[in-house]
RNA sequence: CCGAGGGUGGCGGAGCGGUCAAUCGCAGCAGACUGUAAAUCUGCCGGGCUUGUCCCUACGGGGGUUCGAAUCCCUCUCCUCGGACCA
């Protein structure tokens, strides 16, 4: 693969990209990258965070990149995740790990690491003490979003730490590109800025888009606010049910989601309906047949997303059609996710358990 | 540890001795309107059922005063905010 496809391939995957020069730089000399992605554990796992990011990987995986996902068990529990239960933050991180099987990711070629081991290492929370040194107090508690929370929040001191742990995590993978999503850049941020400082390498940035909820966004933008702020006020949450589909939902709830999503014919922003279909439906499907009783102009085929929101920009499309074949083409992701749970007695015992657990957020 | 203010239904937030199952807003649910959703309007919205001027459980926990308490008193507990302590 030449360089250029390497690079096209980062580019799907980032809405933005911080130091592609220096990724392309990196590939040209013929060093092996390193990319990460981190999660707490928590809840239940939606589209994105299941489906989306085991393709993701795989795309990065087949540009030549060294993935490493991190279990940040550690954040979650100073982040209060699960009422703060190291226990069960654990479980649903192998819950997560199933779920991405379960979605054909081959694990082999992952790295998974828990934090809970990481901070053993020698150097870690002196690399952490490190980073706090060279930032202000100001600049991490700006950084709560990477956590969920608002600047404004009455933040323990553990979650003080929280930020100086993440960008020590980036260096101590050894990562060159940090591969999360766009509510985690400013940490990511941070890291480039002061890795000079450290000695170390400025890691590059590739942060993915965030899917939008499906519920309306009425009352959620608010004026002044930044894009950024925005699209994560947006986002879905797992702590809503209705603002996503999660991983294990079955058909019916998958219908019922999409159906009382928000769709409004014609418009093409903020649109969760055709997010779904950008991000989600044709990640795997380079062409999509957008089924529809004939009465309402039969069967169309749609050959790319820029199409498809042409085709709805000017209403050649109808939302109901849109979302109905939404329903199926989820549904047929989601099947062997579910399939997977009833074959795998273990994976299932996990899920169970871990569908008790009382989700705090 | 001291002082102050608080803990009310999924959330926010009224009520401050009876007329309170508890104003109101949000969320949720149902219906009307649209070949979706949203917006708008209507009803429901602690639980139960025989849907009623019905029963039960309720205003952080426990106890008390009172004919009667979410509302007053005591106590415990938790949160927020100040302050004290910091040999």
């Amino acid at each position: 693969m030449t360089t250029e496809e390497k690079i096209k391939l980062i580019q799907e995957v980032g809405e933005e990209i911080i130091g592609l020069s220096e990724i392309e730089e990196k590939i040209k000399q013929g060093k092996k990258l390193v990319a990460y992605d981190g999660f707490e554990p928590s809840g239940r796992i939606h589209v994105a965070q299941g489906f989306v990011r085991a393709m993701t990987i795989q795309k990065l995986i087949k540009a030549g990149i060294h993935f490493k996902v991190l279990i940040a068990d550690w954040h979650a529990y100073a982040n209060n995740k699960l009422g703060g239960d190291l226990k069960k933050i654990q479980q649903t991180g192998r819950y997560f790990i199933e779920v991405w099987k379960a979605c054909g990711l081959d694990t082999k070629g992952i790295e998974f690491i828990w934090a809970s081991d990481l901070v053993e290492k020698p150097g870690y929370w002196f690399s952490v003490l490190k980073i706090a040194k060279e930032t202000t107090l100001k600049r991490i508690i700006r950084c709560s979003q990477i956590m969920g929370r608002k600047e404004s929040d009455n933040l323990t001191a553990a979650q003080i730490f929280y930020p100086a742990m993440q960008a020590a995590d980036i260096f101590f993978l050894g990562v060159d590109i940090a591969q999360l999503g766009m509510d985690q850049r400013k940490v990511n941020m941070l890291a480039r800025q002061i890795a000079p400082a450290l000695g170390l390498e400025k890691p590059a940035a590739v942060h993915h888009h965030m899917l939008i909820s499906l519920k309306p966004p009425v009352d959620q933008l608010k004026e002044g606010e930044d894009k950024i702020e925005q699209t994560i006020a947006l986002k879905m949450s797992k702590s809503k049910p209705d603002s996503a589909v999660f991983m294990t939902d079955t058909r019916e709830e998958i219908a019922e989601k999409i159906g009382k999503a928000y769709c409004p014919p014609n418009e093409i922003e903020l649109n969760p309906v055709l997010e779904y279909f950008r991000y989600i439906v044709f990640l795997k499907h380079s062409q999509v047949v957008v089924h529809r009783e004939e009465k309402f102009g039969g069967n169309i085929t749609v050959n790319s997303y820029a199409e498809l929101e042409k085709l709805y920009q000017s209403g050649e499309i109808y939302p109901l059609d849109l979302k109905n074949n939404l329903v199926t083409y989820l549904d047929e992701i989601i099947e062997p996710v579910r399939e997977y749970f009833r074959q795998n007695d273990k994976a299932r015992k996990l899920k169970e358990e871990v569908e008790t657990f009382e989700i705090t957020r």
